[in-house]
DNA sequence: GTCTATACAGGGATAGAC
DNA sequence: GTCTATCCCTGTATAGAC
């Protein structure tokens, strides 16, 4: 986090400003990001948009990918907590998709760039960030399966490990198709999988591409 | 491709230096990349690699993007070569995997970095290229897979289409979370995958000339 | 605390000399 | 075919205004 704040923000006081400002440039960065991509989103053109210079952007973040990072981080605590108030935490993959990939515009999007800049020599941060999200959902998928086992609609022939890699990655890429492609039907691939992998419960035959 | 080489590349003649520096710059840039990622890939980078200016490079290729897509093309190409080869176009996904992949260091990465520019705004090369490229990959499995169901060996009731972009999809995303960590096994994942498709049977045989 | 102005090193693209 | 020079852009860094 940002040392810049205090632990509770209020909405008046001596920060208030600071932290307003803070939220502004992350969500004018997104909407920036949605309209011109990675390399069009400049602090430059961050600042132009909330009208202040680039140069104040580095009062809040240490650096652009920093605040990248922060956007990402604050999509993913925005989508746990949906997930917690709807109870969607068990197997509903398919369900809980549309929150995963955020309704955001962009935010899928940038997710890819900053991943692929975590996958190259440097980046640590980015990398680190990246390791610790996919080790999180693998761990909440196996969390499900487990669930999903002793209840008996997974067989407990499989690895818990495997198939939680498998699922997280299938909804990973299937992301990645529908984004080049809406007419991939990637709800009808994630429910395909599920029934694959918990044959005893409800079965959707027939999955369609739209 | 480029419409400064000739039709039939030759060892000797008047383009024969031409597509050999073309073909130079290609290798020296993914080694580059392999060493210092996306943005340190500088067309300066690579054309001090070789011993030329920057601004050289442009004879042979239009844009950096276009470069970085080349190199992409190439790789793909040689794959599916060495694929033919080897007799490998069945459903002996985890078997073609490494394949996939591709053993030069960094070429995964640099098709991560070149995906996340084609989900983006503007970048219409990229995005033509991976939307061709994933259409293909598709249709490959559903080649695939409908030689399997007519063995016997995939169930009738599941879509073709929604399960070819199931296998693309857990291929792509188990890549990913490969290049970050290591000690995720995709092998075993792509194999359950296999076994929970085609469950009756093992599909690693035969050729087919598509 | 917040921000502007400014400087720096480096980027891709490009024009024209040879 | 390759160069140099140049353009406008970038992220980063710092000094100082208020």
């Amino acid at each position: 986090m940002d040392d810049h704040n205090p632990a509770e923000p209020s909405t008046r006081g001596r920060y208030a400003k600071g932290i307003r400002r803070r939220q502004q440039i992350l969500d004018r960065a997104i909407e920036v990001f949605a309209e011109v991509g990675f390399e069009g989103t400049s602090l430059r053109a961050i600042g132009e948009a909330i009208g202040v210079s680039h140069a104040a952007l580095r009062r809040y973040f240490d650096s652009r990918e920093e605040l990248f990072l922060e956007i990402l981080r604050e999509k993913d605590l925005q989508a746990l907590q949906r997930a917690r108030d709807l109870h969607q935490e068990e197997l509903g993959l398919a369900d809980g998709l549309d929150d995963f990939a955020s309704h955001v515009p962009g935010v899928m999007a940038l997710r890819h760039s900053m991943v692929a800049r975590a996958l190259e020599p440097g980046n640590e941060r980015s990398r680190d960030f990246f390791i610790a999200r996919y080790d999180s959902f693998r761990d909440e998928a196996i969390t499900s399966l487990t669930l999903a086992r002793n209840a008996g609609t997974v067989s407990s022939q499989l690895s818990l490990p495997v198939m939680a890699a498998l699922v997280v990655a299938a909804v990973d890429g299937l992301s990645t198709q529908w984004l080049l492609d809406n007419s991939v039907d990637m709800h009808a691939s994630i429910e395909l999988l599920e029934s694959l992998i918990a044959p005893t419960a409800e079965i959707h035959t027939e999955g369609k591409t739209k």
